[in-house]
DNA sequence: GTAGGTTCTAGAGTCGGCTCTAGGTCAAAC
DNA sequence: GTTTGACCTAGAGCCGACTCTAGAACCTAC
């Protein structure tokens, strides 16, 4: 059921090898990955899952360093659950402050395009849905 | 009313001096800055404005090198506004989708706040919005 | 006239986040 | 038994986007 070689993971993940290792050595993950009699890497289903949400941090913008200040919280076992806590608001809000920047740039970005689409003769100036 | 020197200008947009010298190197100013009788920046009110596009294609994901093309095409003059509206339709589908992506990410990580608020017993429980 | 602050250029340094290389081990297929 | 391919470590390299440094010119105020 369990036993990934790092090659596997790398292809479940989208991450590389390389990915992988590096991710390790900076501590992103929750346990060390376990090795085979050969000293290779065994990763379980655990170390996926985990993977995964350090993915969806990266890929919100969470630093590594955050990622692996939360990371040492799980791995410390319970009792830090406040910082836990505290670490996820801060980035949800970073997220959320993101979100609304991206937006303010969007409405540039759209006008612009609106513009250039005026002055293209390209505006499809059919109301679709206006209240 | 105008002729801003690079301090006043970075004051003004909040980029540092070095970076003002670094976008113009880069080549994401519309038109060369000016120069003074000494070889001083003198800024003026369409370079400022500029700025501010760039700065907000940047804060918006954009990398320079296309900043830079857009900036080249805007250079060139009339005549290209078909090229002009592909890189703004681009970047804005590039933004559309980061923002979708937040989104997902955002997901994951209101759920995670959500449990330990449970768990340490501070959910707000007040239904609040239940369709 | 001189001290302090701003500006200039060219080029070096930094930082985060990978990405790759070299040199080696090991297992399975031929 | 050797070739192929996945894996190992340690460490170097790369890329984008700044950020800073050195050494010199200039301006203003005292």
């Amino acid at each position: 059921m369990s036993g990934l070689s790092i090659g596997q993971v790398a292809e479940r993940t989208g991450l590389s090898v390389h990915t992988l290792r590096f991710y390790e050595r900076e501590g992103l993950l929750a346990q060390p990955v376990q090795r085979g009699t050969t000293g290779r890497r065994v990763y379980g289903e655990g170390d996926v899952d985990w993977l995964g949400v350090c993915i969806r941090l990266r890929a919100s913008g969470m630093p590594l360093t955050d990622i692996r200040r939360y990371t040492e919280l799980v791995r410390a076992g319970r009792g830090n659950e406040a910082e836990r806590l505290e670490v996820l608001r801060e980035h949800q809000e970073r997220v959320l402050t993101r979100m609304r920047e991206l937006d303010g740039c969007l409405k540039l970005i759209t006008n612009k395009v609106a513009v250039y689409e005026g002055r293209l003769g390209l505006r499809d100036d059919t109301p679709e849905c206006t209240p």
